[in-house]
DNA sequence: TAGATTGTTAATCGATTAACAATC
DNA sequence: TAGATTGTTAATCGATTAACAATC
């Protein structure tokens, strides 16, 4: 096994995984990178340069056995153990992640979340209970934690984050809208959903300048808006 | 301006954005690449370079006026403009949605919600009606739309794509933990927040096997596995 | 003007795709 | 065995970084 694996190829294996889930589903045992290529979109080369980065988990001839080579990227993924989950802000976001069955279902359990309302404070969500902020590092003496999900405003993000490290926790899921600089030995993994929105808008008026539209004029609708204004600009 | 701008790039824009906001906050009114790629943790080669995918935004000796800079992003990113949204599934993570004040901010309303939980058809969050699903097809007929949000099962988000798509979406930001296969003229931006979460899963396993640590036998805590195991690993 | 810093070309680095010998 | 398909090397493509002349 390869010692650094690229960000690229960290990124696609959940994606194989899930692919790989649904032929379970479907009883299909075996598949080859070929085909594999061709359910996903993507070049069979791409497939087995990126799985042989952990090892040859394939047969000349025969192709991949689904369940084995499931159960490998599972174990690369650490989908084979638990993981202990804490959620800091207890609004709609952190509740929706609490009530997110695919996480439990894939060893991500969420033993308590926290906020700093009176008004959610002491509920239960699923069976994680909803404790003051102020309870963090009690909480942390008590319990081995593996990831904090930071989902409250931005301007509260670095501060908790800071008592998070303070504590011992080393692994940061952050939704709020900021880059949290951490120690080195700190991993974050970042969920900016604006930034994701705004590089879906991005490509939706890209796409209408690429059909030759023009930005400023246009209405909303591209079927009208083509109608209305295209002869105005050498459409 | 380029015909074509790598994802990469685009992908950068949202955070120049974020850095240049904050920036116009601090009431720093220019800046230059070196000092900016510094705040950042990028290289200066990189932020001349994707800016100047654009257009010259700079000054020789002087750097980049930040008002500016900002607004001619915001421009690209499409936030100097209002884009309609709607949201099918009005459950914890759509209501999040509706309830996200910067999406607002950057020209993202939010004009109806759709589910098809009798509990929470009709009521309004943050002046935005929850309709019946089933009357879809008929909302999209009197009001434009420029983006659906899908915050609903997996089951249910092909069917409800297509139908959206159908009716004229053109945009799709989709929360579903599945790949829509939909016309070549249908954008979709995937959210797959048990993938972003896999990765940092990863990433964990990574780093404590980097640090000499065995998987299998390791405990949770870094630290006490370091004392307790180390020695058994060729620490 | 002199100094600073851009815009842009060239060099490097990394990731993807193609090709094919190895082998099941 | 013959055919299929992997694992892996080589070729290509694209993205990042470095360098520097242009210029404010």
């Amino acid at each position: 096994m390869k010692e650094n694996i690229s960000k690229a190829v960290i990124s696609r294996l959940p994606r194989y995984y899930r692919y790989l889930s649904d032929l379970i589903e479907e009883n299909v045992d075996h598949i080859s990178s070929g085909d594999l290529a061709k359910r996903m979109h993507v070049t069979a080369s791409q497939i087995r340069q990126d799985l042989n980065n952990f090892g040859g988990f394939g047969q000349q001839g025969y192709g991949y056995n689904i369940s084995y080579l499931h159960g490998e990227i599972g174990k690369l993924l650490g989908i084979d153990r638990q993981n202990k989950v804490i959620i800091i802000g207890a609004g709609h976001l952190g509740q929706a992640l609490a009530n997110y069955q695919n996480f439990s279902k894939r060893g991500f359990l969420v033993k308590a979340l926290f906020d700093i309302d009176s008004r959610v404070i002491g509920t239960v969500i699923r069976g994680a209970k909803v404790y003051d902020l102020k309870e963090l590092e009690h909480f942390l003496r008590q319990n081995e934690v593996d990831i904090a999900a930071l989902t409250l405003p931005r301007d509260q993000a670095t501060e908790v984050a800071t008592r998070l490290v303070a504590s011992g926790v080393r692994a940061i899921w952050n939704f709020a809208h900021t880059d949290l600089q951490l120690g080195e030995d700190v991993l974050i993994e970042n969920v900016h959903l604006s930034e994701s929105l705004m590089q879906l808008s991005y490509r939706m008026l890209a796409a209408r300048e690429g059909s030759g539209e023009n930005r400023k004029e246009m209405r909303k609708k591209a079927g009208t808006a083509h109608a209305k204004r295209g002869a105005d600009f050498g459409l």
